[in-house]
DNA sequence: TCTGGGGTCCTAGGACCC
DNA sequence: TCTGGGGTCCTAGGACCC
């Protein structure tokens, strides 16, 4: 058995345990740059606010119904993010944090310490509730697709109280359930495959559970034919309890305003590097290949556009920010083009592999003394900030950065904001 | 004025090998 | 009349997830 715990409108259930004013109205949190709407409180959903409407198409909706919009602050989400999860080891050795606001627990050997399974969901919902603040729904099944259901009958059906066991529903009841629920509600399928399957007469969960497997598969291929496997009840994923390191890292960021300048641009590249480059070394991984990229703003039919990107291999893997930084501007040095707005860079890094299996050249540069200093400048900017020690090429204006103009502080990751009880 | 960011997996097709 | 068979590796593109 499976359950998924997964936390309510979670950016918005972050900000309101430390500002109870945004208890009970409309809120909505914006992607970065204050772009979109990424997370939505139960009132700004009945309002008819959609997951991703920009912000500028909302105006008048937050006027209207003194809707609070926040920048996204991921300081506190991961935060909160790290507590729940902290929370859930207690109940399971064997937990797959799946999000940023979601996990999955196994639940074999879980049972006989409990009553029953939906008294251990109850459980950890009122007890992450109580430690955290967070609002949770928790679903329980045999496959991990269907404790994503089980899960979304959780948070939509009141009749459950936030916590849904598949397998203690009767037959009849969970055919009504899945009868009830669109085809794109399951897990792996997007909007693309739904069109498909409506296409096909394959309208609800039912539908595509009592589907040919051999046809899904000659259709959508295997991914989707273990889909439809799990609908059934016959486990194909596992739960996976280690995060395998990451095969890229990207960094990019749209601009808070238009940046026309190659040296802006430079500034931008640079700062984006030095970041996925320290995300790279936190995972301790070396990388022989960085991809630059930058793009104009295409919502801006009428501006001319241009958007490039190159690869910059490397002849010797690295995670020394000084070679990245002059890999990626030689790229951009050859896709810039002067006479464009452009709205957002980037860069990735590439073909990651352990630090630990370096393999030199013959002529190669790599030293000890190159690491000690990458080690030495991470751990000073892990104690005193992030750029606390930067590369001069990243600049120290930003008059490119994207805009975050109504974040809230950092109530549990910086010693000034922390609120005081009184 | 104004539209996010960061990932994974699978497949098809091309290049190449013997 | 008429030109094999079996592989690997890499990449781009398309789908999905949050």
């Amino acid at each position: 058995m499976f359950a998924l715990v997964d936390c309510n409108n979670f950016y918005v259930s972050c900000e309101r345990v430390f500002n109870q004013k945004l208890e009970g109205r409309p809120v909505i949190v914006l992607s970065n740059n204050d772009g979109c709407a990424v997370a939505r409180s139960n009132e700004a959903k009945a309002l008819g606010i959609k997951m991703g409407a920009p912000l500028f198409s909302l105006k008048e909706l937050i006027k209207q119904h003194s809707i609070v919009a926040l920048s996204s602050n991921y300081a506190l989400y991961g935060d909160m993010s790290n507590r729940v999860m902290t929370l859930l080891r207690e109940f399971s050795p064997s937990v797959e944090v799946y999000s940023i606001d979601e996990a999955f627990i196994q639940m074999n050997g879980l049972a006989g310490q409990w009553e029953s399974l939906s008294l251990l969901g109850k459980t950890i919902r009122q007890r992450v509730k109580m430690w955290t603040g967070l609002p949770v729904c928790v679903g329980m099944a045999p496959t991990k697709t269907l404790a994503k259901i089980a899960n979304h009958l959780a948070k939509k059906r009141s009749e459950f109280q936030g916590v849904c066991d598949l397998s203690a529903l009767s037959e009849a009841e969970r055919c009504a359930y899945f009868c009830s629920l669109d085809v794109g509600e399951v897990w792996g399928v997007g909007r693309r495959i739904a069109q498909h399957l409506h296409n096909m007469r394959i309208d609800t969960v039912e539908d595509l559970r009592n589907a040919n497997t051999q046809l899904i598969r000659s259709r959508f291929g295997v991914v989707m034919e273990r889909t439809v496997c799990e609908l059934q009840g016959m486990p194909c994923l596992a739960l996976e309890e280690m995060t395998p390191p990451k095969q890229q890292i990207i960094s990019s960021r749209s601009f808070g305003s238009m940046v026309c300048s190659y040296d802006e641009l430079r500034e931008a590249v640079a700062s984006y590097l030095l970041r996925a480059a320290e995300k790279m070394r936190a995972q301790e991984s070396i990388c022989c290949a960085v991809h630059v990229f930058i793009e104009t703003n295409r919502f801006r039919v009428n501006d001319p556009q241009y958007a490039n990107g190159v690869t910059i291999p490397l002849t010797e893997a690295t995670a020394d920010s000084r070679r990245l930084v002059a890999a990626a501007l030689y790229g951009l040095k050859r896709i810039f083009k002067a006479g464009y707005y452009y709205k957002r860079a980037g860069v990735i890094l590439m073909q990651l592999s352990p630090a630990a299996m370096r393999q030199s050249t013959l002529f190669g540069h790599a030293s000890i003394q190159d690491d000690v200093i990458m080690q030495t400048v991470d751990s000073i900017n892990k104690r005193f900030g992030r750029s606390a020690i930067t590369l001069a090429s990243a600049g120290v204006h930003h008059g490119w950065h994207m805009l975050a103009e109504r974040r809230s502080p950092c109530y549990t990751t910086q010693w000034d904001d922390v609120p005081a009880a009184r």
